[in-house]
DNA sequence: TCTGGGGTCCTAGGACCC
DNA sequence: TCTGGGGTCCTAGGACCC
Protein backbone atom coordinates (compact mmCIF):
# COMPACT_ATOMS: atom_id res chain seq x y z
CA UNK A 1 0.00 0.00 0.00
CA UNK A 2 1.53 3.35 -0.88
CA UNK A 3 0.67 6.90 0.75
CA UNK A 4 1.72 9.62 -1.41
CA UNK A 5 2.69 13.30 0.51
CA UNK A 6 3.06 16.28 -1.49
CA UNK A 7 3.74 19.61 -0.41
CA UNK A 8 1.18 22.21 -0.97
CA UNK A 9 1.97 24.72 -3.92
CA UNK A 10 5.73 23.81 -2.84
CA UNK A 11 7.43 26.39 -4.04
CA UNK A 12 5.08 29.22 -2.68
CA UNK A 13 5.01 27.37 0.81
CA UNK A 14 8.77 27.33 0.95
CA UNK A 15 9.15 30.59 0.46
CA UNK A 16 5.95 31.43 3.10
CA UNK A 17 7.54 29.88 5.73
CA UNK A 18 10.23 32.65 6.15
CA UNK A 19 8.24 35.68 4.79
CA UNK A 20 5.13 36.16 6.55
CA UNK A 21 3.93 39.22 4.57
CA UNK A 22 3.39 36.76 2.09
CA UNK A 23 0.73 34.96 3.99
CA UNK A 24 -2.97 34.81 2.82
CA UNK A 25 -1.72 37.18 0.05
CA UNK A 26 -1.75 36.05 -3.44
CA UNK A 27 1.46 34.91 -4.79
CA UNK A 28 3.50 33.60 -7.59
CA UNK A 29 7.02 31.64 -8.06
CA UNK A 30 8.53 32.29 -11.09
CA UNK A 31 10.86 30.18 -13.50
CA UNK A 32 14.44 30.95 -13.81
CA UNK A 33 15.06 34.37 -15.59
CA UNK A 34 11.86 35.25 -13.66
CA UNK A 35 9.92 34.57 -17.04
CA UNK A 36 6.31 32.67 -16.16
CA UNK A 37 4.97 31.48 -12.98
CA UNK A 38 5.97 28.14 -11.79
CA UNK A 39 3.68 27.87 -8.69
CA UNK A 40 0.80 29.65 -7.42
CA UNK A 41 -0.70 30.41 -4.16
CA UNK A 42 -4.59 29.63 -3.60
CA UNK A 43 -5.68 33.12 -3.57
CA UNK A 44 -2.99 33.44 -7.20
CA UNK A 45 -5.19 30.40 -8.70
CA UNK A 46 -8.60 32.26 -7.55
CA UNK A 47 -7.22 35.62 -9.57
CA UNK A 48 -6.75 32.89 -12.35
CA UNK A 49 -3.49 33.44 -13.10
CA UNK A 50 -2.24 30.63 -15.39
CA UNK A 51 0.67 26.95 -14.73
CA UNK A 52 3.42 28.69 -16.89
CA UNK A 53 1.64 32.18 -17.21
CA UNK A 54 4.52 34.43 -18.85
CA UNK A 55 5.03 37.29 -15.88
CA UNK A 56 4.84 40.28 -18.34
CA UNK A 57 0.81 38.90 -18.74
CA UNK A 58 0.61 39.58 -14.66
CA UNK A 59 1.61 42.61 -14.20
CA UNK A 60 -2.50 43.94 -13.95
CA UNK A 61 -2.74 41.66 -10.65
CA UNK A 62 0.65 42.82 -9.28
CA UNK A 63 -0.93 46.47 -9.85
CA UNK A 64 -4.66 45.81 -8.76
CA UNK A 65 -4.62 43.11 -6.55
CA UNK A 66 -1.54 43.18 -4.61
CA UNK A 67 0.00 40.12 -6.70
CA UNK A 68 3.42 38.64 -4.98
CA UNK A 69 6.03 37.52 -7.07
CA UNK A 70 9.31 36.06 -6.21
CA UNK A 71 12.09 34.52 -8.12
CA UNK A 72 13.14 30.95 -7.84
CA UNK A 73 15.18 29.84 -4.78
CA UNK A 74 15.76 26.34 -5.71
CA UNK A 75 19.12 26.57 -2.61
CA UNK A 76 16.24 26.96 -0.24
CA UNK A 77 13.27 24.52 -1.61
CA UNK A 78 15.98 21.81 -1.86
CA UNK A 79 17.16 22.27 1.33
CA UNK A 80 13.69 22.38 2.64
CA UNK A 81 12.40 19.45 0.68
CA UNK A 82 15.54 17.23 2.18
CA UNK A 83 14.35 18.30 5.55
CA UNK A 84 10.40 16.95 5.04
CA UNK A 85 12.26 13.54 3.78
CA UNK A 86 14.16 13.13 7.09
CA UNK A 87 10.78 13.73 9.12
CA UNK A 88 9.44 11.16 6.98
CA UNK A 89 12.01 8.37 7.40
CA UNK A 90 11.74 8.81 11.24
CA UNK A 91 7.76 7.76 10.06
CA UNK A 92 8.02 5.14 7.55
CA UNK A 93 10.29 1.93 7.14
CA UNK A 94 10.71 2.50 3.36
CA UNK A 95 10.40 5.35 0.95
CA UNK A 96 10.70 7.20 -2.42
CA UNK A 97 11.98 10.26 -3.06
CA UNK A 98 9.69 11.19 -5.93
CA UNK A 99 10.20 14.31 -6.20
CA UNK A 100 11.54 17.99 -4.83
CA UNK A 101 8.13 18.17 -3.04
CA UNK A 102 6.89 14.29 -3.25
CA UNK A 103 7.46 11.24 -1.18
CA UNK A 104 6.25 7.95 -1.82
CA UNK A 105 5.66 5.83 1.25
CA UNK A 106 5.12 2.28 1.83
CA UNK A 107 2.51 2.09 4.21
CA UNK A 108 1.42 -1.58 4.26
CA UNK A 109 0.38 -2.87 7.54
CA UNK A 110 -0.67 0.27 9.06
CA UNK A 111 -4.27 0.00 10.37
CA UNK A 112 -5.43 3.42 10.52
CA UNK A 113 -4.19 4.70 7.35
CA UNK A 114 -6.20 7.94 7.81
CA UNK A 115 -4.88 8.41 10.97
CA UNK A 116 -1.42 7.85 9.99
CA UNK A 117 -1.81 9.54 7.31
CA UNK A 118 -2.84 13.24 9.29
CA UNK A 119 0.08 12.17 11.49
CA UNK A 120 2.49 12.79 8.74
CA UNK A 121 0.76 16.05 7.74
CA UNK A 122 0.54 17.59 11.07
CA UNK A 123 4.63 16.49 11.31
CA UNK A 124 5.37 17.75 8.24
CA UNK A 125 4.06 21.02 8.82
CA UNK A 126 4.53 21.49 12.70
CA UNK A 127 8.65 20.29 11.98
CA UNK A 128 9.19 22.30 8.48
CA UNK A 129 5.96 24.32 7.69
CA UNK A 130 5.51 23.22 4.98
CA UNK A 131 1.33 22.33 4.36
CA UNK A 132 1.20 18.93 2.79
CA UNK A 133 -1.72 16.75 1.20
CA UNK A 134 -1.73 12.67 1.23
CA UNK A 135 -3.24 10.20 -0.93
CA UNK A 136 -3.30 6.39 -0.36
CA UNK A 137 -3.78 3.76 -2.67
CA UNK A 138 -2.94 -0.09 -3.30
CA UNK A 139 -0.49 1.41 -6.33
CA UNK A 140 1.26 4.66 -7.04
CA UNK A 141 -0.86 5.95 -10.19
CA UNK A 142 -3.87 5.32 -7.40
CA UNK A 143 -2.02 6.79 -4.96
CA UNK A 144 -1.23 9.66 -7.10
CA UNK A 145 -5.27 10.10 -7.89
CA UNK A 146 -6.12 9.84 -4.35
CA UNK A 147 -3.36 12.70 -3.32
CA UNK A 148 -5.06 14.72 -6.27
CA UNK A 149 -8.50 14.62 -5.03
CA UNK A 150 -6.95 15.32 -1.30
CA UNK A 151 -6.34 18.61 -2.89
CA UNK A 152 -9.65 19.72 -3.11
CA UNK A 153 -10.13 19.98 0.45
CA UNK A 154 -10.44 16.97 2.89
CA UNK A 155 -6.35 16.95 2.99
CA UNK A 156 -6.38 13.07 3.12
CA UNK A 157 -8.19 10.55 0.97
CA UNK A 158 -7.70 6.72 1.00
CA UNK A 159 -8.61 4.68 -1.99
CA UNK A 160 -7.14 1.01 -0.44
CA UNK A 161 -11.08 0.19 -1.04
CA UNK A 162 -12.26 -0.78 -4.20
CA UNK A 163 -15.69 0.75 -3.45
CA UNK A 164 -13.90 4.32 -2.59
CA UNK A 165 -11.65 3.18 -5.73
CA UNK A 166 -15.42 3.37 -7.82
CA UNK A 167 -16.42 6.36 -6.55
CA UNK A 168 -13.60 8.37 -7.36
CA UNK A 169 -12.75 7.14 -10.44
CA UNK A 170 -16.26 7.55 -12.04
CA UNK A 171 -15.82 11.59 -12.27
CA UNK A 172 -12.13 11.74 -12.36
CA UNK A 173 -10.71 13.24 -15.39
CA UNK A 174 -8.55 11.97 -17.51
CA UNK A 175 -6.76 14.69 -17.60
CA UNK A 176 -5.38 14.66 -14.09
CA UNK A 177 -4.60 10.71 -14.21
CA UNK A 178 -0.63 10.26 -13.68
CA UNK A 179 1.02 9.26 -16.79
CA UNK A 180 -1.74 10.98 -19.43
CA UNK A 181 -0.22 13.99 -20.82
CA UNK A 182 -2.15 16.91 -23.44
CA UNK A 183 -1.70 14.80 -26.21
CA UNK A 184 -2.96 10.99 -24.93
CA UNK A 185 -5.70 13.20 -23.01
CA UNK A 186 -6.95 14.60 -26.62
CA UNK A 187 -7.04 11.76 -28.22
CA UNK A 188 -8.18 9.39 -25.14
CA UNK A 189 -11.29 12.39 -25.19
CA UNK A 190 -11.89 11.91 -28.88
CA UNK A 191 -12.77 7.91 -28.37
CA UNK A 192 -15.25 8.65 -25.75
CA UNK A 193 -12.54 8.18 -22.92
CA UNK A 194 -13.18 10.88 -20.50
CA UNK A 195 -12.78 9.64 -16.83
CA UNK A 196 -10.36 7.25 -15.14
CA UNK A 197 -12.70 5.06 -14.73
CA UNK A 198 -13.53 4.79 -18.37
CA UNK A 199 -9.52 4.29 -19.18
CA UNK A 200 -9.83 1.74 -16.20
CA UNK A 201 -12.66 -0.34 -17.74
CA UNK A 202 -11.66 -0.29 -21.65
CA UNK A 203 -10.64 -2.59 -23.68
CA UNK A 204 -7.13 -3.93 -22.93
CA UNK A 205 -6.05 -5.15 -26.80
CA UNK A 206 -6.87 -1.40 -27.82
CA UNK A 207 -5.19 0.53 -25.48
CA UNK A 208 -2.33 -1.68 -25.85
CA UNK A 209 -2.76 -0.58 -29.83
CA UNK A 210 -3.69 2.92 -29.81
CA UNK A 211 -0.99 3.68 -26.95
CA UNK A 212 1.20 1.19 -26.42
CA UNK A 213 2.92 -0.16 -23.02
CA UNK A 214 3.04 3.18 -20.99
CA UNK A 215 -0.57 3.62 -21.05
CA UNK A 216 -1.47 -0.23 -20.81
CA UNK A 217 0.42 0.29 -17.77
CA UNK A 218 -1.28 2.76 -16.24
CA UNK A 219 -4.69 1.30 -16.73
CA UNK A 220 -3.63 -1.97 -14.76
CA UNK A 221 -2.72 0.32 -11.66
CA UNK A 222 -5.77 1.88 -12.25
CA UNK A 223 -7.63 -1.36 -12.00
CA UNK A 224 -5.23 -1.76 -8.60
CA UNK A 225 -2.27 -4.03 -10.02
CA UNK A 226 0.93 -2.77 -9.11
CA UNK A 227 3.20 -2.19 -11.95
CA UNK A 228 5.39 0.07 -10.64
CA UNK A 229 7.63 -0.66 -7.52
CA UNK A 230 8.52 1.57 -4.89
CA UNK A 231 11.99 3.29 -5.79
CA UNK A 232 13.78 3.54 -2.62
CA UNK A 233 17.70 3.78 -4.31
CA UNK A 234 17.43 6.56 -7.05
CA UNK A 235 18.84 4.98 -9.73
CA UNK A 236 22.38 6.51 -11.39
CA UNK A 237 21.78 9.74 -13.97
CA UNK A 238 21.95 8.52 -17.69
CA UNK A 239 22.98 12.80 -18.32
CA UNK A 240 23.21 15.89 -16.59
CA UNK A 241 21.91 19.40 -18.44
CA UNK A 242 22.54 22.59 -17.17
CA UNK A 243 21.27 25.40 -19.58
CA UNK A 244 19.66 28.84 -19.36
CA UNK A 245 17.90 31.25 -21.02
CA UNK A 246 20.07 34.91 -21.07
CA UNK A 247 18.93 37.84 -19.10
CA UNK A 248 19.35 39.74 -22.25
CA UNK A 249 20.35 38.66 -26.24
CA UNK A 250 23.98 37.98 -26.44
CA UNK A 251 26.38 38.93 -29.84
CA UNK A 252 29.52 38.18 -28.53
CA UNK A 253 30.47 35.24 -29.00
CA UNK A 254 33.25 35.13 -26.24
CA UNK A 255 30.53 35.81 -23.79
CA UNK A 256 28.68 32.90 -24.92
CA UNK A 257 31.51 30.59 -24.77
CA UNK A 258 31.68 32.07 -21.14
CA UNK A 259 28.39 31.22 -20.12
CA UNK A 260 28.69 27.74 -21.69
CA UNK A 261 32.02 27.20 -19.54
CA UNK A 262 30.09 28.24 -16.11
CA UNK A 263 27.83 26.02 -17.45
CA UNK A 264 30.18 23.01 -18.11
CA UNK A 265 31.89 23.66 -14.71
CA UNK A 266 28.20 23.59 -12.74
CA UNK A 267 27.30 20.29 -14.51
CA UNK A 268 30.53 18.38 -13.77
CA UNK A 269 30.31 19.74 -9.72
CA UNK A 270 26.88 18.18 -10.17
CA UNK A 271 28.63 14.91 -12.10
CA UNK A 272 30.77 14.39 -9.20
CA UNK A 273 28.76 15.02 -6.63
CA UNK A 274 26.75 12.11 -7.74
CA UNK A 275 30.24 10.09 -8.05
CA UNK A 276 29.92 9.66 -11.72
CA UNK A 277 32.06 10.11 -14.97
CA UNK A 278 30.67 11.40 -18.66
CA UNK A 279 31.65 9.64 -21.86
CA UNK A 280 30.45 12.05 -23.93
CA UNK A 281 29.45 16.01 -23.71
CA UNK A 282 27.52 18.66 -26.17
CA UNK A 283 26.22 22.16 -26.16
CA UNK A 284 23.52 24.08 -27.49
CA UNK A 285 22.86 28.10 -28.11
CA UNK A 286 19.36 29.20 -29.90
CA UNK A 287 18.93 32.86 -30.73
CA UNK A 288 15.66 34.18 -29.40
CA UNK A 289 12.91 31.71 -30.57
CA UNK A 290 10.08 34.32 -29.32
CA UNK A 291 11.69 37.12 -31.22
CA UNK A 292 10.76 35.44 -35.27
CA UNK A 293 11.62 38.87 -37.00
CA UNK A 294 14.70 38.89 -35.78
CA UNK A 295 17.09 36.37 -37.58
CA UNK A 296 17.50 32.58 -35.67
CA UNK A 297 20.28 30.25 -35.58
CA UNK A 298 20.53 26.82 -33.25
CA UNK A 299 24.09 25.76 -32.92
CA UNK A 300 24.77 21.98 -31.40
CA UNK A 301 26.98 19.38 -31.34
CA UNK A 302 28.20 16.62 -29.21
CA UNK A 303 31.27 14.20 -29.30
CA UNK A 304 32.25 11.00 -27.43
CA UNK A 305 35.06 11.12 -25.41
CA UNK A 306 38.22 8.78 -25.54
CA UNK A 307 38.28 8.21 -22.03
CA UNK A 308 35.22 8.99 -20.19
CA UNK A 309 36.24 12.02 -17.35
CA UNK A 310 35.01 14.05 -14.35
CA UNK A 311 37.62 16.98 -14.66
CA UNK A 312 35.73 19.90 -15.27
CA UNK A 313 39.01 21.49 -17.11
CA UNK A 314 38.87 18.53 -19.87
CA UNK A 315 35.23 19.03 -20.49
CA UNK A 316 35.76 22.54 -20.48
CA UNK A 317 38.15 22.51 -23.57
CA UNK A 318 36.55 19.86 -24.96
CA UNK A 319 32.93 22.10 -24.90
CA UNK A 320 35.69 25.48 -26.37
CA UNK A 321 36.36 23.36 -29.09
CA UNK A 322 32.96 21.99 -30.09
CA UNK A 323 31.46 25.50 -30.23
CA UNK A 324 34.54 27.37 -32.10
CA UNK A 325 33.47 28.36 -35.26
CA UNK A 326 29.74 27.00 -35.17
CA UNK A 327 28.10 30.40 -33.49
CA UNK A 328 26.76 32.81 -36.57
CA UNK A 329 27.80 36.35 -36.63
CA UNK A 330 24.92 39.25 -35.89
CA UNK A 331 23.01 36.52 -33.85
CA UNK A 332 21.49 37.53 -30.85
CA UNK A 333 21.69 34.13 -28.77
CA UNK A 334 19.22 34.07 -25.86
CA UNK A 335 19.53 30.48 -24.23
CA UNK A 336 22.61 27.64 -23.98
CA UNK A 337 23.57 24.86 -22.36
CA UNK A 338 26.06 22.04 -21.82
CA UNK A 339 25.00 18.15 -22.02
CA UNK A 340 26.99 15.43 -19.99
CA UNK A 341 26.57 12.48 -20.93
CA UNK A 342 26.95 8.74 -20.91
CA UNK A 343 27.46 8.83 -17.46
CA UNK A 344 28.84 5.93 -15.73
CA UNK A 345 30.66 5.35 -12.33
CA UNK A 346 34.43 4.81 -13.18
CA UNK A 347 34.41 1.12 -11.21
CA UNK A 348 32.09 -0.02 -13.75
CA UNK A 349 34.18 1.63 -17.25
CA UNK A 350 35.42 -0.70 -20.08
CA UNK A 351 39.36 -0.30 -20.24
CA UNK A 352 41.26 0.90 -23.16
CA UNK A 353 43.29 -1.52 -24.26
CA UNK A 354 46.02 1.02 -25.58
CA UNK A 355 45.65 4.35 -22.82
CA UNK A 356 45.32 3.95 -19.43
CA UNK A 357 41.66 5.34 -17.91
CA UNK A 358 42.43 9.11 -16.90
CA UNK A 359 39.17 10.02 -15.47
CA UNK A 360 40.47 13.28 -14.74
CA UNK A 361 42.78 14.98 -11.72
CA UNK A 362 40.57 13.65 -8.61
CA UNK A 363 42.56 15.22 -6.39
CA UNK A 364 42.22 18.68 -8.30
CA UNK A 365 39.01 18.26 -8.50
CA UNK A 366 37.71 17.50 -4.97
CA UNK A 367 40.16 20.11 -3.54
CA UNK A 368 38.27 22.63 -5.95
CA UNK A 369 34.74 21.09 -4.70
CA UNK A 370 35.59 21.33 -0.87
CA UNK A 371 37.09 25.04 -1.59
CA UNK A 372 33.36 25.81 -3.18
CA UNK A 373 31.34 23.46 -0.60
CA UNK A 374 33.19 25.71 2.44
CA UNK A 375 33.18 28.78 1.24
CA UNK A 376 30.56 29.07 -1.67
CA UNK A 377 29.90 27.91 -5.11
CA UNK A 378 32.33 30.04 -7.09
CA UNK A 379 34.95 30.93 -4.75
CA UNK A 380 37.69 28.27 -6.57
CA UNK A 381 37.11 28.01 -10.28
CA UNK A 382 38.73 27.76 -13.73
CA UNK A 383 39.29 31.58 -15.63
CA UNK A 384 37.32 30.25 -18.83
CA UNK A 385 34.29 30.98 -16.66
CA UNK A 386 35.39 34.54 -16.42
CA UNK A 387 35.66 36.76 -13.51
CA UNK A 388 32.69 39.61 -14.75
CA UNK A 389 31.01 40.91 -12.00
CA UNK A 390 27.75 41.08 -14.41
CA UNK A 391 27.97 39.48 -17.16
CA UNK A 392 25.41 40.27 -19.99
CA UNK A 393 24.08 36.73 -20.45
CA UNK A 394 23.12 36.26 -16.44
CA UNK A 395 19.34 35.74 -15.76
CA UNK A 396 17.21 38.46 -14.23
CA UNK A 397 16.36 37.04 -10.61
CA UNK A 398 14.77 40.57 -9.06
CA UNK A 399 12.91 39.71 -6.55
CA UNK A 400 14.84 36.63 -5.19
CA UNK A 401 14.76 35.77 -1.56
CA UNK A 402 17.51 34.86 0.61
CA UNK A 403 18.76 31.23 1.67
CA UNK A 404 17.58 31.18 4.67
CA UNK A 405 18.49 27.56 5.48
CA UNK A 406 21.89 27.11 3.88
CA UNK A 407 23.58 30.64 3.81
CA UNK A 408 25.13 31.60 7.05
CA UNK A 409 24.73 35.34 6.44
CA UNK A 410 21.47 34.73 5.13
CA UNK A 411 19.93 33.65 9.06
CA UNK A 412 17.11 35.50 9.59
CA UNK A 413 17.19 37.24 13.05
CA UNK A 414 14.96 37.12 15.71
CA UNK A 415 14.37 40.83 17.34
CA UNK A 416 13.64 41.14 20.94
C1' DT B 1 10.03 44.75 -23.24
C1' DC B 2 8.55 40.45 -21.23
C1' DT B 3 7.79 33.40 -22.49
C1' DG B 4 12.02 27.75 -17.43
C1' DG B 5 14.91 23.85 -16.60
C1' DG B 6 15.86 19.02 -16.09
C1' DG B 7 14.83 14.43 -16.68
C1' DT B 8 13.04 9.28 -18.47
C1' DC B 9 11.10 5.76 -21.44
C1' DC B 10 9.19 3.66 -25.73
C1' DT B 11 8.93 2.91 -30.66
C1' DA B 12 9.97 2.71 -35.44
C1' DG B 13 13.16 2.51 -38.92
C1' DG B 14 17.65 1.98 -40.89
C1' DA B 15 22.14 -0.17 -41.00
C1' DC B 16 24.44 -3.90 -40.17
C1' DC B 17 25.67 -8.87 -38.69
C1' DC B 18 25.67 -14.17 -39.75
C1' DT C 1 8.86 -18.77 -61.21
C1' DC C 2 11.53 -18.90 -57.41
C1' DT C 3 14.29 -14.98 -53.61
C1' DG C 4 15.30 -16.77 -45.35
C1' DG C 5 15.37 -16.10 -40.81
C1' DG C 6 16.98 -14.14 -36.85
C1' DG C 7 19.34 -10.91 -34.49
C1' DT C 8 21.74 -6.21 -32.50
C1' DC C 9 22.71 -1.41 -32.28
C1' DC C 10 21.84 3.32 -33.04
C1' DT C 11 19.09 7.39 -33.72
C1' DA C 12 15.25 10.48 -34.00
C1' DG C 13 10.96 11.59 -32.62
C1' DG C 14 7.26 11.52 -29.54
C1' DA C 15 5.28 10.95 -25.36
C1' DC C 16 5.38 11.56 -20.42
C1' DC C 17 6.94 13.46 -15.54
C1' DC C 18 8.09 17.37 -12.00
Amino acid sequence: MFALIDGNNFYVSAERVFSVKLRNVPTVVCSNNDGCAVARSQEAKALGVRMGQPLHELKPLIRDHGLQVRSANFALYGDISHRIVEILRGEVPRLEVYSIDENFCDVTGIRDREAFARHLRDKVLRWSGIPSCVGIGPTKTLAKLANKAAKAGAGVVDLAEPEAQARCLATFPIADVWGVGPRWSARLTGMGIHTAAQLRDAPTDLVLKEFGVVLTRTQRELQGHPCVELEEVEPDRKQIVVSRSFGERVTDHAAVAQALATFTVRAAEKMRRRGLVAAGVGFFAHSDVFRPELPQHSASRSVSLPTATADSRLLVGMVDRLMRGRLKEGIGYKKAGVVLMDLARPEHLQGDLFAPAIVGNDKLMSTLDAINAKFGRGTAGLGATGWAKKPAWQMRQRNLSPCYTTRLSDIPRAMC
